[in-house]
DNA sequence: ACCTGAACACCGTTCAAGT
DNA sequence: ACCTGAACACCGTTCAAGT
């Protein structure tokens, strides 16, 4: 498997990377001089639009999508923003604040999704429910960005990934108490709702990140046979294993999770 | 908060770091000459362990722990061995092995904790038990190293993090079949297992990462307030969300789980 | 007001050379 | 056999300078 690897910083990001916004990639007419500055996009050259914080956080969330992280890099960015580096440094602190507003506006983009209600209009499970779905279609729609949901520190206890975002955490317990829910019962809904997603997000997303060959890989060599051979159950069970249930499995799961909260809030319940 | 901010590459790391292995740090003599190779550690200088995979892997990860992940560097962790960072390259590819290798470790490792069983020997309830807390001890004592479990990518997808490890995986399904699961109900609590084990370790080691504050942090400028202002439910649960109930919430949904897994196997039953 | 050039202190990795 | 020096192609970030 190895061999075929080749460490992110020898593999020059296709060197003539795009330069101004998403032209629809069509077939690129040989540039004379193809280190000038400015490419014809589709807007003139000289409507240099300024640049603000909210262009540079989304193009880093499509291009953290496009190269993964570790591909992101400051220098990389500024030069899709048709700019330099530095420039990048008047909207933005630096590198892990960029980061951090990128999972934010993650999951505040949640707030687009109109299958994702702030407040509940049809009883809380739908509610929970909906919410559950909106963070999953996030995820699936960020494979490389969502595990930085969990691996940034929170700068908050209230913040539980994958929940980063006051609004959301808002919009969760104000929704959970006007339905009835004791304060006790809604933290511990949100404890119990925020682990699952994480849980559950986190391995299918991370399935689906290097799930190249699922069975007959051309030939694994020696050594993933010897290795198999050593652990006979699971070469018995390695079709099984492979199979992708994270559909069915999100909503089984989802499903009994609902059932617990219905029953801690019954336990919980205030006079 | 960020006012005492410093990214990590201006903090030298004590430049004065240890050499050799560890010597149980006690008061140091003043060195003459500090950026000689060699301290007096406690072996004779001459008798050069001659470096080794598994020294470099056991040192990255108590590194890694000292550091931090981006704290740890090649060059830095030759410093550590008393080695030119190119030297590294002999034992291990490069850096990204590096850390699959410590992350298997990290699992490995749990072969030492003799309160979890590689095979069950009072019925499998017992024996998820103990896997469960012996993940969550390892979890626990690697708060930096652990969520490294989940943002790499999986090399099979028989591998569900946090359970990176084969042998683990082996241990957890022999283990069930021969306490009557049949294969279907044995690979399903395996997906249920790891992510319950990675949603609540995952969070319960994020918790730990920045909790600096629980409350009143100085002041934490009108920023702070200002946002609390705006999300009313979120400052007056304030103090219940704060609250560390980890350990018990731990405790809890491993019942359930044990409970759901067990509803599963009856279910998923063969002839 | 907005961006850049040049510089600084780092990275990971390769390879010919040292002992 | 094992380690190092020097080099290469990158990083993030600062700051004085350009337009």
């Amino acid at each position: 498997m190895s061999p075929a690897e080749h460490p992110d910083h020898d593999r020059p990001v296709t060197d003539a990377a795009a330069v101004g916004p998403a032209t629809g990639d069509g077939p690129e007419p040989p540039l004379p001089d193809a280190d000038a500055a400015i490419v014809a996009g589709g807007a003139p050259p000289s409507a240099r639009v300024p640049l603000d914080r909210d262009r540079i956080v989304s193009e880093a969330l499509v291009f953290l999508e496009e190269v993964g992280p570790g591909g992101l890099s400051m220098r990389r960015l500024g030069k899709r923003l048709g700019v330099e580096a530095m420039s990048l440094y008047r909207y933005v602190p630096g590198k892990e604040d960029l980061l951090d507003a990128v999972v934010e506006s993650l999951i505040s983009g949640m707030y687009a999704d109109p299958e994702v209600l702030s407040t509940p209009d049809n009883g809380w499970q739908d509610f929970l429910q909906r919410m559950a779905h909106g963070v999953r279609r996030v995820a699936l729609a960020h494979i490389q960005a969502f595990p930085l949901v969990a691996s940034r520190p929170p700068e908050a206890p209230w913040l539980r990934p994958p929940l980063r975002s006051l609004d959301w955490v808002e919009s969760f317990l104000a929704g959970l108490t006007s339905e009835g829910f004791s304060d006790a019962a809604a933290v511990a809904a949100y404890r119990s709702f925020t682990s699952f997603l994480l849980g559950n997000l986190l391995l299918e997303v991370a399935s689906h990140g290097a799930d190249i060959g699922p069975l007959d890989v051309v030939d694994d060599g020696e050594e993933d046979n010897e290795a198999l051979r050593q652990h006979p159950t699971v070469a018995r069970l390695r079709a099984d294993l492979a199979q992708d249930h994270s559909a069915t499995e999100f909503e089984e799961a989802l499903e009994q999770l609902l059932e617990r909260i219905a029953a801690t809030k019954v336990e919980l319940a205030d006079g």
